[in-house]
DNA sequence: ACCATTTGACCGAG
DNA sequence: CTCGGTCAAATGGT
C-alpha cells in the first residue's frame, strides 16, 4: 500500500532536481550573456553529481570492420520462438519518462553517472535527429526485478548535451543490502504528468 | 567462464 | 510502408 509513496516523491524530486537543473543551466546562460554563448561552462555549471566522467567510448564512428565474414548469419537459424505471447498485453506499457538534460563539459566523454548500474540492450537511429538513441536496462532487471529503462540520445546541435529519460521504477537495491523485500508486485503507475514543454532556449546557431 | 557491449533482425503501432 | 523499441546471437574484455 505504501509502496506508491515512494515512487511518487521519486518523481517529485527527480522534477524538482530537473527544475533546479534547467534554473542552472538558465543561469548560466544569464551570466554569460553577451555575444555568442556558446555554453561556456567552464566551471559555471556545477555539476553535483557528475562525478565521474570516464570517457570511455570516444564514439568513432568509424565502425570498423563491418562484420567481415560473418556469414553465419543466413537465414537459417534465426527465427524467434514465440516466447511471450501470453497474452496479457500491458497495457500498452505505461510510459512515464522523466527527461533530464546533462551538460557534459565540452568534452564529450563522460558518462553520466546516476549510482545505478545500466545495461545496453539497443541503439537505434531516430529519424531527425543526427545521432542514435541507446537504449538501456537496469543491470538487475531478472535479479531484482527492476524494469528501469534509461534512454540517453546526443542532442543534434549540441553534442555536448546528453538527453538522458529514465523509464520505469527502480527496484533492486543496488549496492545496498540485497533484496530485502520480496515483494514483486508490479505496480500500476498512473501518469501523472504533465509537463509538457521543456525545451531550452534554443541557443543561436552559428 | 562470465558478463557487458555490439549489431542485425523482428515486431507493434501509426 | 515507415518509425521506434526490444530481443537475441555474436564478440570482446576481464
Amino acid at each position: 500500500m505504501e509502496n506508491g509513496w515512494s515512487w511518487e516523491q521519486k518523481t517529485l524530486i527527480t522534477e524538482i532536481i530537473q527544475g533546479m537543473e534547467l534554473a542552472k543551466q538558465l543561469r548560466a546562460h544569464l551570466n554569460t550573456t553577451s555575444s555568442v554563448e556558446t555554453r561556456d561552462m567552464g566551471g559555471s555549471t556545477g555539476q553535483p553529481q557528475n562525478a565521474g566522467f570516464s570517457a570511455g567510448v570516444p564514439e568513432s564512428p568509424i565502425s570498423i570492420n563491418g562484420s567481415p565474414g560473418s556469414d553465419g548469419f543466413d537465414g537459417s537459424v534465426k527465427d524467434n520462438q514465440g516466447y511471450n505471447e501470453a497474452s496479457k498485453k500491458r497495457k500498452t506499457t505505461p510510459r512515464c519518462a522523466d527527461q533530464v538534460r546533462v551538460s557534459t563539459e565540452n568534452g564529450l566523454e563522460g558518462q553520466y553517472d546516476d549510482g545505478y548500474s545500466w545495461r545496453k540492450y539497443g541503439q537505434k537511429d531516430i529519424l531527425g535527429t543526427k545521432y542514435p538513441r541507446s537504449y538501456y536496462r537496469c543491470t538487475h532487471r531478472n535479479s531484482q526485478n527492476c524494469w528501469a529503462t534509461k534512454q540517453v540520445q546526443r542532442s543534434d546541435e549540441d553534442p555536448t548535451v546528453f538527453e538522458i529519460k529514465y523509464r520505469g521504477t527502480h527496484n533492486c537495491a543496488h549496492g545496498n543490502q540485497s533484496i530485502p523485500s520480496p515483494e514483486e508486485q508490479e505496480k500500476k503507475q498512473k501518469n501523472t504528468n504533465n509537463n509538457s514543454q521543456q525545451q531550452q532556449s534554443q541557443q543561436a546557431l552559428f
